[in-house]
DNA sequence: TGCCGATAGATGCATTATACATATAGCAGC
DNA sequence: GCTGCTATATGTATAATGCATCTATCGGCA
């Protein structure tokens, strides 16, 4: 069927970080925590958070769904000239769901942390051991 | 403040954390990168980490999904009695793109930690301000 | 007045990801 | 043979995503 090798030097143009999902969600959240907020400008303020550009569409969708769940609330703001801005802010739910990602997130970190800190003792294998056999990769079965 | 649509008390429900595409990739190669493992394992080892459950058949599709791209590699582990393990070690490209990861990872990190640490000042409003006014919730046009 | 560009939000659509259930198979104990 | 645990994989319906596109407001400018 199907039998490629990667080459693992174009790795990363297909597998390059997304930041979907929860972690758009939540860092929405975070942002909404400490200041009222209009999409157009969280999509901004996430690319300057440094972190990688958010579609535009994804984010507004994502507003729109947070909003559903009941964890922010909108308005629209018309006080400004230029088109309207639906303004949005934190509900008490999605302050109690930051805080429970929050929690979820420090496990997940320090599963991170502990793979970069060990990167040290790297030569001491722990588990799994079998040192890294070549053997056949992407093989479809035990016994072809 | 009342929120006249959501009830607030069953958003966690409806929302909540899940952990996936992103997160579950780099968990993943981050065990890898001190322990060959396999499959199974890495379902109990996450289970173990104290994150929410993920489903074993994403992980194993996720598993064959950063093979493909190259960033782990596989030989079937036939040395134990029992069924075959299909056992992954990280290649080259699998550490840089945790390292990659582990960057953008860290300023994620720094936006949730902002929106922690400044839990304290919540009384000064720092940018869009406009009192959580209430106002139509959901409404879909900016003029009924 | 008409046109352009920036702002602001939304949606259509094809592709991909995900949860849940189920399938396959090896082996151990009875 | 049957049951249960280990170990991997897939079928499928639903949800999420990227990309392009659309609407609309407003300011500047010719």
């Amino acid at each position: 069927m199907e039998e490629q090798s990667a080459p693992g030097n174009e790795a990363e143009a297909k597998f390059r970080p997304r930041l979907h999902g929860d972690l758009l969600s939540s860092s929405l959240l975070a942002f909404l925590r400490n200041w009222n907020a209009y999409g157009y400008q969280l999509v901004q303020e996430l690319a300057k958070a440094g972190l990688p550009a958010f579609d535009s569409g994804t984010v507004y969708r994502t507003l729109r769904q947070l909003e559903r769940a009941g964890l922010v609330s909108s308005f629209w703001d018309t006080s400004e000239s230029g088109p309207a801005r639906r303004m949005y802010s934190l509900t008490k739910a999605g302050e109690t769901f930051l805080s429970l990602w929050i929690d979820v997130f420090s496990r997940y970190q320090s599963v991170l942390r502990r793979a970069m800190e060990r990167y040290g003792d790297r030569d001491q294998e722990v588990a799994g051991a079998e040192p890294p056999a070549p053997a056949e990769p992407l093989a479809d079965a035990p016994e072809g």
